[in-house]
DNA sequence: GCTGGCCGCATACCTTGGTTTGTTATCGGC
DNA sequence: GCCGATAACAAACCAAGGTATGCGGCCAGC
C-alpha cells in the first residue's frame, strides 16, 4: 500500500476571494488544495491524477462548470464532483446530479455545508480508487494472456469442464490443462473460485436461464 | 417468464387537471396509468407492485413529494420517481436526486420530455426488476439450505478445498462432499462457477489482499 | 412411539483437475 | 540463422471432486 496522504481538493472559481476562504477552509482541516480561475486554466495545467474531489463553480468564464464536468466525464475523469452556484435553477441541477455530482450548494453556504459535502466526496473517492485499482490490476493480468489462454480463461470461467473446452477449441485434454494452469499463475488466483470472481469483473454477468 | 404487460405509471397531484392531462398522455402510447390526489390517498391504497413508474408533484397537501418518495425508500419501494414541479429550488432539487429521482421537471414541461423521462424510468424498473428477481430467486434457495449446508457454501465458493472445510468444521472429507452435492442440487447451480457467482450475489467481494 | 429431517461416516468407484518432463513445430524479429 | 514466445501434445502420476449404497444417531412434531 502507497502511504495514504491528505485529501487534494480542486477548486475553479473566478472570483478569487471565493477561491481564497475555500482554500484556508479546507487548509484548517489538514486538506491540500490547488485552485484555478477557469475551466481552461484547469485543463491546461491537467487534472492532478490524485485529486479527491472537484468544486466547480456553475458560472465560470468560458467553460460553464457543468460543460467541465461532461468535459471531464469524456475524458474518463471521475473525480467526484461538487457544484456551487450563485442562482440556481431547477434544469442545470438536474443535469449536473445526472451526470454524477454529488453535491449542489447554493452560495451563500456553511462552512459545514461545504465540509460535509466535501468529507462525503473524498469518502467516494477513495472506494472508487480502491475498486478501480483492483480491476485494473485484473484488466491488465488479462491482458498479459496469449489468446490461447484467454479463450481457456473465459471459457473455464464460464463452466465449462476441461474436456469440453478441448472439443470445442480442437485441442487434446491435457493442452487445456496446461494452458489453464498457466492461466492460474498468470492472474494470480490462488482458487477457482477465485478466477471465476475475476471473470465477473473482467466481463461482468453472462445472463443464462434458468 | 411472465407476458410483459405495458407499463403502468402512477401520478400524485392534487391538481385533477394535471392527472388528467397525464393520464390521457400515457395512454396515447399505451400506458396504464393510475392517479392520486394525495401521498395520504396513494399509501392507502398501497402502490401497485407492478407499477414501473411514479410522477410525484414536489408541492403535495399533507405529505410533500419528498417526503413521499424518502417514506417509499424507507418501505424499500424502489419504483423509479419523477418529480414535478412549479417553482422548484436547488436544495429540493438536490435532494431528491440524491435520493434517487430519475428526473427533475419544471411545469410547464412539453410532453416530449415527460414521456422521455417515463420511458427512461420504466426502461430503468424493467433492469432492476430482472436483476432483483434473479437475486431473490438465489437468496431463497440459500433461505433454504440446512446451516451445515450453508457453512460449506460458504467455504467451497470462497476457495477451500473439501480436506480444508472438513478440517475446519471437524468434518470427515465425505461428509463435506455430500453436503457441497446437496448444496449444488438445492442451489440449481450447473457448474462451480455458477454457486461462486451465486455467493458473489449473496454476500458480495469479501475482499482479500494481494 | 414413530416419522421425517438433519447430520455424520464408511466403502467403493469413477471423473476431473493439475503438474512434471520432454518433444515438436511455427512465427516474428534482430 | 538463431532466439524467444506461442502453441500443442504425450506419458506418468497424484490430488481433488463427485456419486451411490448403506448405516446409525439425534431431535422435533404429530
Amino acid at each position: 500500500m502507497t502511504a495514504a496522504s491528505s485529501p487534494l481538493i480542486v477548486v475553479v472559481d473566478d472570483d478569487a476571494g471565493i477561491r481564497d476562504a475555500l482554500a484556508s477552509l479546507f487548509k484548517s482541516i489538514g486538506n491540500r488544495v490547488v485552485s484555478f480561475e477557469s475551466a481552461q486554466h484547469l485543463l491546461a495545467a491537467g487534472v492532478p491524477d490524485d485529486a479527491n474531489c472537484m468544486i466547480l463553480d456553475v458560472r465560470l468564464p468560458g467553460t460553464s462548470g457543468l460543460d467541465l464536468q461532461t468535459t471531464l466525464n469524456r475524458l474518463e475523469i471521475r473525480i467526484p464532483v461538487i457544484f456551487m452556484t450563485g442562482y440556481g435553477d431547477v434544469p442545470m441541477t438536474v443535469r449536473g446530479m445526472k451526470a454524477g455530482a454529488v453535491d449542489f450548494l447554493s452560495k451563500p453556504f456553511r462552512d459545514q455545508e461545504m465540509l460535509d459535502a466535501v468529507s462525503a466526496a473524498v469518502a467516494l473517492d477513495r472506494r472508487r480508487r480502491d475498486s478501480d485499482g483492483r480491476r485494473d490490476d485484473v484488466l491488465k493480468r488479462y491482458a498479459a494472456l496469449t489468446p490461447r489462454e484467454k479463450q481457456v480463461f473465459d471459457m473455464v470461467s464460464a463452466g465449462s469442464l476441461n474436456k469440453n473446452v478441448a472439443a470445442d477449441l480442437g485441442l487434446s485434454e491435457i493442452t487445456v490443462k496446461i494452458h489453464r494452469g498457466r492461466v492460474m499463475k498468470k492472474m494470480g488466483a490462488r482458487s477457482f473460485a477465485d478466477l471465476v470472481r475475476m471473470a465477473e469483473v473482467i466481463a461482468p454477468h453472462s445472463r443464462e436461464a434458468t
